[in-house]
RNA sequence: UGGGGUGUCGCCAAGUGGCAAGGCACCGGGUUUUGAUCCCGGCAUUCGCAGGUUCGAAUCCUGCCACCCCAGCCA
């Protein structure tokens, strides 16, 4: 079922460079920053950048791009390790870290320092944003511009060994003030910052910029295509002229791709650390959440994550892919790979008056129903069941294909029943419906030709499973939250709902976490990662199945 | 009014001079013991706009227009 991969500007671009002779093998990497969870976004270029690798044979490489200390931490190192290996991706050799990298950055820089390309400034902060100019005015020549490659040095050395303050100094390189593009004028490559890292400990109190790193970084590992997003576009000028200006070992080159935006979500860090913050959602791993970790306990598969991204593509045109794509893709593999199952969110006692009392038979009914080889599960039947609430009315137009009271109904695996009366609490709510049992109707259809109605999924009412099940849906109900500073007011207040009474089956109830079912009628569910366990279950809804009919005209009263 | 990008169906996206793939969504119809799945059919005389080159253009040229990114000692 998966379709071929949709060609792109980075298949083309890797296949001329293979069939030429440019390279020998693909080498790309996966580099993100430790600073925050992997979310729907990253999954993207992680497809990307691992997808790419595994199918020209050659291999990508995971690298923490660690050159800040101030936002970083271990934490996010295993949380993303763990992510990546999740969506089934195996990175090449071991986890790499820019950090690793900290003593070739250095010397690289001495090297441009002595042939005259960089030099120490010592403007602060302010002063080197007046100086640099604006979108349509150059900037101007540093005060300190002019200084020797030896004075240089040794200003260099004695920041790294720890004399300076903070922001008193840092090493340039020395381009041109007055480039178009700005970040040829005078880009900084080393900042002191007097923080231990979580690699390095206090071996550093310089720290090379994203900027003077990766190439770098690139070119030692010997990647040969190093894909990022289109805002890095403007930085590849730069990126090419440390390659050029450097002896490093390997000529690596960068490209750039839209990054992956989807519609009624949100992705932007801040915007998803509000959410967490403001309690919005239960964590960074809240099933609502478009984190890496809160879409495996929503209960997404690797494969349907990964199968979005193909879908949507990989261009350098910004967009917005439509989230029913992805709903599209999860339901896809769900409905090939999920075991079938019986759940009744609101039950409703349903009393079979000519089964006899105290008697039962035990049915076998298929687990899936095109896949034999996943075998049958056994369901005990007799006199009391219970049916959702809503599947039963008193009186209902025709366009209502469930159970109507003097009308028949197939309990899905089993028999048609007759609804035959009712009984109602004190609030004129049915509390027990009364039916009839068809005989004969096992597998058959009912001898007199009336044939049922609809189906509905049921349950034996002495053996059936309380469960908790949390049903989530969309966490925005705008397409483009993110087009609002104020996204909390498309907040959907019912992303969540919870039934506490809702019953399983006794082998539902018994599944391990994150085993996944499709719940008949109802949708896909995951027994929940974090808090199922057989004594207290709990599952939570990834996705409902298609529904061409509630939402619609024909919703029969 | 600096530089860099992007504009093909509601959304994503192929296409690189020979006469508009595909997916999602949507709309019909069929099958069905899940109102699911599955199956069949429909869905851009038109490629941001205007000119031009050509027998022929979404693809080449010119000029417009719209949108995105860049002024962190973030990545």
């Amino acid at each position: 079922m998966e379709s071929p991969a949709p060609r792109h500007f980075l298949r083309t671009i890797i296949e001329e460079d293979l069939r030429e002779g440019r390279v020998d093998e693909v080498v790309t990497r996966f580099p993100p920053e430790p600073n925050g969870y992997l979310h729907l976004g990253h999954a993207k270029a992680i497809s990307v950048n691992f997808g790419l690798a595994e199918e020209f044979g050659g291999r990508c490489h995971l690298r923490f791009d660690d050159t800040n200390p101030e936002k970083e931490s271990q934490e996010y190192i295993d949380a993303i390790c763990e992510d990546v290996r999740w969506l089934g991706y195996a990175w090449a050799g071991e986890v790499r870290f820019a950090s690793s990298y900290f003593d070739q950055l250095y010397a690289w820089a001495e090297h441009l320092v002595r042939e005259g390309k960089a030099y120490v400034c010592d403007l602060d902060a302010d002063r080197a944003r007046e100086f640099r100019g604006t979108l349509t005015e150059p900037g101007r020549n540093s005060p300190y511009r002019e200084r020797g490659p030896a004075e240089n040095l040794d200003l260099l050395e004695r920041m790294r060994a720890g004399e300076f303050d903070e922001g008193s100094k840092v090493l340039r390189a020395k381009i041109d003030m007055a480039h178009p593009n700005m970040n040829l004028r005078d880009p900084i490559l080393y900042r002191i910052r007097k923080r231990s890292h979580h690699q390095t400990g206090d071996r550093w109190c310089i720290y090379p910029t994203y900027d003077f790193a990766h190439g770098q970084e690139d070119a030692i590992e010997g990647v040969t295509h190093s894909i990022c997003t289109l805002e890095f576009e403007d930085h590849r000028p730069l990126y090419d002229w440390f390659i050029d200006n450097l002896p490093v070992a390997s000529r690596p080159r960068q490209y750039e791709f839209a990054r992956l935006n989807t519609s009624y979500t949100v992705t932007s860090k801040r915007k998803l650390k509000q959410l967490v913050d403001g309690g919005h959602v239960d964590g960074w791993d809240d099933p609502r959440m478009p984190t890496i970790a809160g879409m495996r306990r929503r209960g997404f598969t690797p494969a349907a994550i990964r199968r979005f991204c193909e879908m949507v593509g990989t261009s350098r045109a910004t967009g917005v892919a439509d989230v029913a794509m992805l709903e599209h893709a999860i339901r896809d593999d769900l409905n090939a790979h999920a075991p079938r199952a019986f759940c009744v969110l609101n039950p409703l006692r349903l009393v079979l008056t000519n089964y006899p009392d105290g008697e039962s038979e035990t049915l076998t009914v298929a687990k899936h129903p095109s896949r034999e080889e996943l075998g049958s599960r056994e369901l005990t039947f007799g006199r009391e069941l219970v049916i959702e609430a809503d599947d039963f009315r008193e009186s209902a137009n025709k366009k209502y294909k469930r159970l109507v009271l003097g009308k028949r109904v197939r309990l899905r695996g089993a028999y048609v029943i007759e609804a035959t009366d009712l009984e109602k609490d004190s609030a004129g709510r049915v509390t027990t419906v009364y039916a009839q049992l068809v005989r004969g109707t096992l597998g058959e259809d009912p001898a007199d030709g009336v044939k049922a109605k609809g189906v509905i999924q049921w349950l034996h009412a002495a053996t059936a499973r309380p469960a908790t099940v949390r049903r989530y849906d969309r966490l925005f109900t705008d397409p483009s939250p993110d087009r609002d500073e104020d996204f909390l007011q498309y907040l959907n207040p019912e992303s969540l709902v919870v039934m506490d009474g809702a019953l399983v089956e006794p082998a539902v109830a018994a599944a391990a976490p994150e085993a996944r079912f499709q719940f008949e009628r109802l949708g896909y569910f995951v027994a929940d990662r974090c808090s199922h366990n057989p004594a207290a279950p709990v599952f939570n809804e990834t996705i409902g199945l298609r529904d061409s009919w509630s939402g619609g005209e024909g919703q029969g009263a």
